[in-house]
DNA sequence: TCCACCATTCGACGTACGTCAAGTGATTCC
DNA sequence: GGAATCACTTGACGTACGTCGAATGGTGGA
């Protein structure tokens, strides 16, 4: 039967040893593996560089979608799962939402993965 | 309709300018995703890091799988996917296959997606 | 207050994914 | 050649995922 991935709170940056220095656990696998699914995923990893473009003031639900030619509804889910994942924060200005790249996270998991890093 | 996601050879190193140079183009956008998505999985993280434990001699199949009580069709499912991203590699010795971790692969979708590095 | 606008949630759809049992290859040893 | 062992492929199953239209929430201005 197919194993149906376990919920855990990925809002922090990652914080385990890099998967280099010994055989990873069960749960610290999972957690790397939820933050890589977050941005795992084409639509996502532009809208990632697209804010990092930007990484002041960040840029609203309604000047992504455009730019990546899906639904603000589509774009919303993709933003909910970055935000989880603790990648991007978004805050709000009037009407708009203005998301910003969370370069600590993303600096985080990078350490986690990479053996030479 | 959900779009189907395009097919590409993922089998070198990832080579484009990194998240934080730019809004990221479409196809290198995939390029990374696809490669992200082959490690978000936490069993092929945990398989990662078993073989980054034994990266000269590698690990089989075999020894894998009792490792993620999985079986062994699960486990080779995995390393393919693993193998088709460059993440691996597998070399045949007797009857077992050997496989053994591809660090540059990793190094370069870490220098991608890292901001500072 | 009411309307317009932006953002999110909900419901539904088709596809992709993780898993296993069973079958097929490949290699070694007798 | 035959048997044993390891690896991979195939077919099937349930679940999760990406997408949209429509409905719901918030916010600010007439």
């Amino acid at each position: 039967m197919p194993k149906p991935l376990p919920a855990m709170d990925t809002s922090a940056p990652v914080g385990c040893a890099p998967l280099a220095s010994g055989v990873m656990a069960a749960d610290d696998a999972l957690a790397v593996a939820l933050r890589l699914k977050a941005l795992a995923d084409p639509i996502r990893v532009q809208l990632m560089s697209m804010l990092l473009a930007e990484p002041e003031d960040g840029v609203c639900t309604c000047d992504l979608a455009p730019a990546v030619e899906l639904s603000e509804a589509t774009v919303s889910h993709h933003l909910k799962q970055l935000r989880e994942a603790g990648l991007v924060e978004g805050t709000r200005k009037g009407t708009n939402v203005y998301y910003r790249p969370q370069a600590e996270a993303l600096g985080a998991l990078c350490r986690v993965i990479d053996p030479s890093c």
